[in-house]
DNA sequence: ATGGCTTGCACCGCAAGA
């Protein structure tokens, strides 16, 4: 089973980019994160048509996740398994969906971005998170097959930043935010893409200013995390740059782990 | 040099992203 993650930056815009990008990747399922619409404006039919059915949890203008699951390749979705948002902690902000596929526990989760150290939006990020740590525990007891894929707005290490000095402190890559990486880790689950020997200075997220792209000056902030016995199964994690190249790309490029 | 692009919304400039 191949999963991916996807921060598309408004699935208006990027429709046809995902489409095409399923039709060359084969994968079973891909998170989406950053739709940017609401669930009337959501495309359904056309991914229905490209062989996904989709669940989503959408909202006008910010945020919005959802999840596709390949039709074709026969894959079970539990209708009554679809969780929006984290259970018990109120938010209008559509951050996380939830769907059990084949008895494995997909979560496709739009961290908050923070905006800076000690701003009301970082104490928000703050809070979300312990929130979603605290149903994570719950929901991984319930499921010991779990991926937690998405847009994680922090990057875990200096080894994910193309700049560390530059980033030291800031919003993204400080202490507060790496210890809560470190508290999900901590839950049990692993970093798909740090179990495998990976090329130097790779990153998922690139600035749209600046030619960020260009220079490589980009950020790992979109992740998979497995659990355990997901983790034992999994042979690769790649982050596929290509789509980054696209005309009016994304700022963010998908990853992908292969579950055997 | 706190900008630089890109998006959505609502109107021709703004907030927000990371």
């Amino acid at each position: 089973m191949k999963i991916a993650t996807w921060n598309v930056n408004s699935l208006k815009v990027r429709q046809q980019h995902v489409i095409d990008w399923l039709a060359t990747s084969q994968v079973d399922v891909l998170c989406l994160q950053e739709l940017k619409l609401p669930d009337e404006k959501f495309p359904r039919a056309e991914f229905e048509a490209a062989g996904y059915k989709s669940w989503f949890a959408g909202q006008k203008t910010y945020n919005g996740v959802g999840i596709l699951v390949c039709t074709d390749a026969g894959h079970e979705v539990d209708e009554i398994s679809v969780v929006r948002n984290i259970p018990g902690f109120e938010d209008l902000q559509q951050r996380v969906i939830a769907a059990t596929v084949d008895g494995v526990r997909i979560i496709s989760a739009y961290f908050p971005n923070g905006q800076a150290p000690g701003s009301e939006k970082f104490a928000y990020k703050m809070r979300w998170l312990d929130a979603l740590r605290e149903w994570l525990r719950e929901d991984m007891a319930r499921h010991p097959k779990l991926a937690l894929c998405g847009d994680y707005n922090i990057a875990p290490d200096d080894r994910d930043v193309h700049d560390p000095t530059a980033w030291e402190g800031q919003n993204l890559v400080s202490p507060e935010e790496r210890a809560h990486f470190v508290r999900l880790i901590e839950l049990g689950l692993t970093d798909a893409f740090r179990k495998f020997e990976q090329p130097e200075k790779l990153f998922t997220w690139w600035d749209y200013r600046m030619l960020a792209f260009r220079r490589n000056a980009g950020l790992r902030i979109d992740h998979i995390l497995l659990s355990a016995e997901l983790a034992a199964a999994c042979t690769s994690c790649e982050v596929d740059k290509v789509p980054r190249k696209w005309d009016q790309p994304s700022d963010h490029t998908p990853v992908i782990v292969t579950i055997v």
